[in-house]
DNA sequence: ACCTGTTTGCAATTTAGTCGCAATAATTGT
DNA sequence: ACAATTATTGCGACTAAATTGCAAACAGGT
């Protein structure tokens, strides 16, 4: 944890940026769950931080490769990205909306030759799984 | 053309739905294009549909599994599902914003694979890769 | 052509996200 | 540790996206 934490005012001040307690909130925050909703991580800080500037953090995080926006169905959200945490894609159940992390190592390299084939450079990617978990399929 | 059209007209009367302009049109729309946001959608009926019909036709036929949404960076657009067009995953190149769709069956196939390790029954899924085109990697 | 139930358009409203600016907090140099 | 400087935040106003209730219009059956 603290360890994450230094290495959060590193990448800021690399940048010229400050470390601020809002910043450091938000890490904090993302830090203790898979992945959160803009909604539910602006509630999540209560009365503590601005609407405008849960925005804010989130879009210059995103810049800085500090998150990544991932999509569950057509909504999308925020999750600390695979230097801070490990990366992954989703099953997300239907039904009961479990979100399920898979990292297939294979999928990377299959994304990569699909780019390839395309003559395409590829940068970013998401993959997600909308099904039924075993408990849910009755 | 017409066999589409037909094949709506009978999967609403099926769910005792009627059949209106405004839902052919936006049916037909869709069927032209490879995909479009909600705001093209809504531009490409100029003074023949009301905003909100859009967003109610869209969410029915969501439903009804005629369309699918899909996400393109954070955003989605809408498109015919496979049953009435190809099914695709899409290249988008961050620069141009040019959409390569993609067909690759092996990816249809690997993503079952995964699923079945994970004891999950797939039943829909989304591959989005970002990147550069062969035009705009330089 | 008429009747019934569904669908649409309209207007109002909610929700999501953005922007400018004054107040405040963080950083740098002393 | 303190003051000066600069970046960041909170606030309020604003724009855009999406939803809802209701009366008018339309589709489908008789």
């Amino acid at each position: 944890m603290a360890n994450l934490n230094s290495k959060l005012s590193a990448l800021l001040k690399q940048n010229n940026l400050s470390v601020t307690r809002q910043r450091q909130t938000i890490f904090d925050t993302l830090g203790n769950c898979e992945s959160l909703s803009m909604k539910e991580l602006i509630n999540k800080t209560p009365a503590m931080m601005d609407r405008a500037s849960v925005y804010r953090t989130v879009t210059l995080f995103e810049k800085l490769g500090i998150v990544q926006r991932i999509n569950i169905g057509w909504k999308y959200r925020i999750e600390l990205s695979d230097k801070f945490a490990d990366h992954h894609h989703h099953l997300v159940c239907t039904k009961c909306s479990k979100i399920i992390p898979i990292d297939a190592d294979n999928l990377e390299v299959f994304i990569e030759q699909v780019a390839a084939q395309n003559k395409f450079k590829a940068i970013n990617h998401q993959v997600e799984i909308q099904g039924l978990c075993n408990k849910c399929r009755d």
